[in-house]
DNA sequence: AATGAATGAGACTTCATTCAT
DNA sequence: TATGAATGAAGTCTCATTCAT
């Protein structure tokens, strides 16, 4: 027997609930039913609900980090590095709708309001650390704009998150042609313009 | 008193509730009371809680758009337009938060789904409409990028959101200056570059 | 309507199913069943499980009190005074069984713990009070035993709820003749011998 | 080791346990742990959680016997075996306040209620049988009151509960010489009086 | 013989909705 | 028209018991 993969089946089902029916709309009895397991099961790994959907935050969050960051190297310019990320950032939560949907709504629920506390006061280590960095040397290369970083980063990575949600609901077909495109927008936004 | 302001009267208390404590942290006893009106009497201008939620979201958007259009004039140039429409938008969120925090909650939960359906049948009617006949001027103008209205939608209002967010949340004070110059940062997203 | 008789009837019920399976054998929707009301019903009188319960033993208590000062006069002698509250004690847990096995409990329980930690404080008002006064002055005159007033309690008191208790569980047929012999050995146990 | 003290380190956890918790404070996983036991061996000595509170009874009982029998001789007077079996029985129970907390609330429960049908069938063997002897002897050699046994039972024992309780819970102190005055009244009590 | 992960019935509690007043 | 007491379905969580290892 496995080290016990239960944690990651009631992970596996309740971000496919949550995609579709949302925080609220899913009950424990419908994860354990979906994951195949007893409800008490769930409670032997995850004290309670909300704690479930912080870890499951955690999971998301490591698995987008780990994406972003395979095959990505500080060697080349601040332009190819953010040509790299958001492309994959965009290709990963397109190829990865439950997770998509899961994060949107994580950041607009009260758990989410912790965890921008958490930004502020920059004790989050997570995926964000990388843009903040390669935000922070743009500026100081005078390849970005001179913003606060907060800004940079709405400009640079808040047209992701309608674009993918388009996609998802087949408003429109992002191919890797229009991703080209929107990207180069994305980076439009942010760089210094001469 | 007019015929009857208590629809208005619920629709302001279920606002400022569901602000701070999200759509399911507000019973419909909390709005009732804070709107000091029975439970039965929602019930009379709104047959369900569903329904009242709706019914804000055309409200809210309404009194967006109000404001949106106001000294809105088509006389001038798409890129003096876009600048007054999403200066209007975050002044508005800005000064509006009850009313911003209520639009992201509705967004990212199963009712904004349907909402979203309706974008794409064009059978709805309001503030984006405004932003849709912009876009397709400017892109007949070649003023901007040469991209579905969608992908440019993105673009143009995509960063509004996490950027009011960060002034909600106190993370960032967003004074005209940097509002000019985001918004200066989203028109360089949109347009065209020779 | 009556100014609403739920919380009496919703008591009664709950005195009825806890005298016959303790406080954990009888669920909530066991009480509203047997008190005819919905679940909800309950919660709207009484916070938690735990609220009921402790407002029973109040109820429970009040009652007993009323009936013991009932006819009780403080111009009779001490030995008189004694005779008539033990025995009135007695014939009222005989004939309230259901108030009997419930007081039984809750001395026995958490929440009995709480309640002997107000005597020693002092603080609590109830039925006790009578009996305070009553020994004191019993010592002050020489009548009673010069012993510590809560060991008078155990001596007085004491013999009261096994007596009964076999009286209900019909070990034992209580009548007026035995209850008065009772009383009178009660008597002699607390009272100062020549 | 023995053959196996696994249900007696069973019972003792679950007696600690459960005179701090009560009886549905206490959870088999919880004595489990306590007992440094798998959940499953306590099983295997106990049938369910109902057999094993049970069995507790009998076990605790047995050692009180024991106590009360130990150097205990029907040669003497019966005043002075009562003043024996008393006094030792009080000293015990304040001794072993985890015995005496848990046979509290073992007679005010649903178990208890099965153990006093016992009684009445007489086909009870226990450490009551010793006062019942010595009762009737009393009675046939006109020291004690001529009262039914078990009215005898409740007059010189009932005092004993409240009295440890009180103890028990510091509310007093029972020293030596407080226990002998208490141990006198409850023979006051018993006793016939010329 | 011993273990403890897994189970699921059932407990407490909430709240959208109804309806008699 | 307005009220809010009443309802009960449904949600979260616990824990006695089982059984594969």
């Amino acid at each position: 027997m496995k080290d016990s993969d239960k944690p990651d089946v009631v992970i596996d089902a309740a971000l496919e609930l949550i995609a579709e029916h949302g925080f609220h709309g899913v009950s424990m009895a419908m994860i354990a039913e979906k994951a195949d397991v007893g409800m008490g099961t769930i409670y032997r790994y995850f004290a309670s609900k909300d704690v479930l959907i912080s870890e499951m935050y955690k999971v998301v969050e490591n698995r987008i980090y780990k994406t972003l960051l395979d095959s990505y190297s500080k060697d080349t310019s601040v332009k190819e590095r953010f040509f790299h990320l958001i492309s994959t950032l965009i290709k990963y939560m397109i190829n990865h709708p439950l997770e998509f949907r899961y994060m949107e709504q994580y950041h607009n629920s009260p758990y989410g309001v912790a965890f921008r506390k958490n930004l502020i006061l920059n004790n989050h280590q997570g995926e964000l650390d990388v843009f903040k960095e390669l935000f922070q040397e743009g500026i100081k290369q005078k390849v970005l704009k001179d913003l606060p970083i907060l800004i940079l980063f709405s400009l640079g990575l808040g047209p992701l998150v309608p674009l993918t949600r388009d996609h998802v609901f087949s408003l429109l077909l992002l191919d890797n042609e229009l991703i080209k495109k929107a990207v180069e927008a994305c980076w439009d936004g942010v760089r210094r313009h001469t």
